[in-house]
DNA sequence: GTCAATTATTGACGCCTCGTCAGATTTTAC
DNA sequence: GTAAAATCTGACGAGGCGTCAATAATTGAC
């Protein structure tokens, strides 16, 4: 490790504080309203400084993204390392990012805005292998429950199908449900009275699909679910807090 | 009905040749590069003159995405209207939606771009209700479909879950699918090869899971799902022309 | 066919943001 | 103490947005 010089630190210190300061801009006001001239006021300093950090917007959208998807990795990680079968570690995971989504409003939001085409495109290669190495992260430590219920027989293998594969299932109804019901304002327009145990029976149905042992009733899954629940709850607050 | 006067319809007219001269500017070179300015030089008309059409460029982006569902919704309707058992039809729907994202590419990306806070937020709320309106109409097909094979004894009922909350869970599946794929331009390095293949195994699984019978095994869906396509392909094609 | 009223079109204008870079200022190293 | 290196500054050019006063075209009454 390089010792940092003091004038060092306070460069990355200085990161650190644009990202504070940009990220409620971003959040109460939108990407249009983040702008650099705003940024520099508030921070006074002058945009050249700014621009020394991030070499325009979309870099720090894409900055804010990466703090919130570590965050995502640590809770999926807590989740992933609780006892019992692969199964319910499974479903410990669905409520890691059903608690990301509700809970982390902010750091969910902040991956919305990363997903923008727009911004995606325009920021540096570098910070979007970043990115994409965390998301591997993430898909990794599902993918490794998967692979264990494999290897313990409860899960029944499919010809051609990695456990990449079946994670990307999970993956695409928990991604879809949330990016939908954060979308679509008027779901209860649509009678989508409870979107998220909608997502809960759904994610069930899919792994008893799969024949995933053991197969639970809904009504007992959701019961597990709300067991799990205040088991986790805790220790995910716990990891919110340290994150802040 | 009312009769449009010779100019009415001229305007109405350039309404649509605006359409057509902005969508490949916004497939090819993204919303940034899409300025009305560039638009009236390219028709050869005053920005002042488009700006009588649509009120900003992210109205032309609704329209266009509105087409696109309607489109969409279309195919829909034909994939609903084939014969057979409501669990059929319904994978009929899932065809339609994997022809729409794979051969009306174009028009996918358009509701991509229409999804974007940046640009939804600034459309105004008239055109954002024709396209919820649209939306519900596709819903409203699938979920009839889910009303008739509960009526018909072959998908048992839950407790406090509408036949619409049913159908959120096939949408996310194939939505986030779609996203996910279109979004991650490494999905292979995540080992996910075939991520259509994935996704028809997924839907498979997850009205197994609901217990819609008759109940499929991984390879018999996946064979009927080739029969339907060869069913389905051409008519979904003669719809695609016609909307050209 | 004329002409006034209505409707449509134009494009210069003001405002805003982006990202740059030459010059001013501060820090570092000796 | 001082010269070289690093850092900071903010005015500037480029370019997009949306407006609106001025201009042109169309309509229809006579």
């Amino acid at each position: 490790m390089v010792e940092l010089s003091r004038k060092q630190r306070e460069i990355q210190e200085r990161t650190r504080e644009i990202l504070r300061v940009a990220k409620p801009i971003l959040l109460a006001e939108g990407f249009q309203a983040l702008t650099m001239d705003r940024v520099a006021s508030l921070m006074e300093y002058a945009k050249g400084t700014i621009y020394g950090h991030f070499s325009n917007k979309e870099e720090i959208v894409l900055a804010l993204a990466l703090e919130a998807m570590r965050l995502r990795q640590k809770l999926f990680q807590k989740a992933a390392s609780g006892t019992g079968l692969a199964r319910r570690r499974i479903m410990a995971i669905g409520l890691a990012s059903e608690f990301y989504t509700q809970r982390c409003t902010e750091e969910f939001q902040v991956e919305q805005w990363m997903r923008h085409s727009n911004i995606w495109d325009k920021s540096s290669p570098d910070r979007q292998t970043l990115i994409r190495n965390c998301e591997a992260g993430c898909m990794q430590i599902v993918s490794e429950l998967v692979r264990e219920g494999q290897a313990v027989g409860d899960l029944p293998t499919l010809e051609r199908m990695s456990p990449e594969e079946m994670v990307f299932g999970l993956w695409a109804i928990t991604f879809g449900s949330q990016i939908l019901t954060a979308s679509s304002p008027s779901l209860t327009a649509l009678c989508i009275i409870d979107p998220i145990r909608s997502t809960r029976i759904h994610c069930c149905q899919l792994l008893n699909g799969f024949g995933w042992q053991p197969i639970h009733s809904v009504e007992e899954y959701l019961g597990m679910v709300d067991e799990l629940s205040a088991e986790f709850h805790p220790q995910f607050e716990q990891i919110q807090r340290e994150y802040r």
